[in-house]
DNA sequence: ACAAAAAATTGATCCAAATCATTTTTTAAA
DNA sequence: TTTAAAAAATGATTTGGATCAATTTTTTGT
């Protein structure tokens, strides 16, 4: 609680994230108009809702801090979790089409986002050509990293998923600038599961296996890959192309 | 053999395919400025790449005939069945980001496709507000139905997935105009199971049943659906809401 | 700080679908 | 049309992860 919130601070213009999140590949004067359109707003506390299946849709949100899940249900009730989302990435793409949201979206941690109206957006981008292919990335990038889910699902066994789920959030906070191999990560075991197609006990069996092995050690939500190098042999990896596989 | 081939034949405005395709939404005038931009090429015969794998991107396709089966490789060389592009489906759009295609789409039958230079495209819809609507929906779809894929992985057995599989198939001609219960589909039962993640004998095992079953007979080529009720009995489908779930 | 609820862990058992092996059918090529 | 290759079908066996059940740990709300 030391730091004050200032205006200044909140702004695309001096935020940690602009290499991760939209204003990716803008200069300094377009990042500028963009911050004019972009609406702030107080935190999102733990378990409540940035939008749910059927709100109408009007704008993306940026992450800023926090994690967010996305979810649904199947007609039966049960769970669906379709992906994650950290500091920098955009949510709400699914609704671009229907301007409806088709999924839930709920905080898992106290999370901060930003708001982008999509009519300014577009407006914008009418201007700023860096700015429509930026939203082509956003947009592409969901539809690859589904594929990468599906990907996952099929052709990937119990092991092999969980290893490769820490790995992408361990690649996914080193591209934010925080450490690869230590980080804290506010997703319930629960959850993880039913994003990776498994039960909590087998993902409960596996990440003891692994702390076991002193590969990897998950514990009240703190993270610790021991052995970087042998989590990638779990996966499958080759290790002298490090490609990165981004992942929800 | 009748039919002769005319360029009236071959134009957006006469196409068969404008409930489905692109031109949705768009007036009788607008749709002639699109069809300006299409480009339309010899059929690809069986087996023949539409594009492949780091091909860089210039246009959208539009299916009008035959089937498209876009995929790709993991790591170890296993193939990764993404989705089956039938008429009036939209094709590249995974390219929209890095303008390079990330997957290959091979022609599953002799196929025919026209061809949407995405610049061209791009200027048009600033002209034409519902063609910007029109991307994105187009868009939209891609990612939701990846989204259903994964369901499908996750939440869905075996009987079930095979069943789904065939329900949307139907589903899908149906919207064409065509008939839902009887229909020519030219995929591999083995291009179905890597789909569905599944393996070609536990695909050929159930389809055998649901033809002892009498539900659904798939046989060289041709679906014949018996029992659309029992079909989606086993799927687990409310019949009261016959809400559709296209597929690919 | 404490009580209640939720999440995670751990063990025992079971089953759906994979794998392995072979035969039959279909498709493509000469 | 014949032949070779590819795909599909069918049977026997195995197994990875689900399910069921009970305990321990962590989180949450008062």
């Amino acid at each position: 609680m030391k730091e004050v919130k200032s205006s200044f601070h909140v702004s695309c213009k001096n935020c940690g994230l602009q290499k991760v999140c939209f204003p990716t590949g803008l200069n300094r004067e377009d990042v500028e108009r963009l911050d004019n359109i972009v609406d702030r707003r107080p935190p999102l506390k733990k378990g409540v809702h940035l939008f749910q299946a059927g709100d109408s849709f009007n704008a993306l949100f940026a992450i800023r801090a926090g994690v967010i899940k996305l979810y649904s249900f199947t007609d039966n009730g049960e769970e669906i979790v379709h992906g994650f989302y950290l500091p920098g990435d955009v949510l709400g793409i699914d609704a671009l089409g229907s301007r409806m949201h088709q999924y839930n979206a709920m905080a898992l941690d106290t999370t901060s986002v930003c708001t982008l109206p999509f009519e300014k957006l577009n407006e914008l981008s009418e201007n700023i050509p860096n700015l429509s292919q930026q939203i082509l990335n956003v947009i592409s990038k969901e539809v690859l990293d589904g594929r990468m889910h599906s990907e996952l699902l099929i052709r990937r066994n119990a092991d092999q998923r969980v290893a490769q789920f820490i790995y992408n959030m361990s690649e996914r906070h080193r591209h934010r600038g925080y450490a690869g191999s230590e980080f804290r990560l506010s997703i319930l075991h629960r959850d993880v599961a039913v994003y990776l197609g498994l039960t909590p006990e087998t993902v409960s069996r596996i990440l003891a296996k692994f702390h076991a092995d002193e590969i990897v050690t998950w514990k009240k939500k703190e993270v610790f890959i021991h052995n970087m190098h042998r989590l990638q042999d779990v996966i499958g990896m080759h290790h002298e192309c490090e490609k990165q596989t981004i992942d929800r």
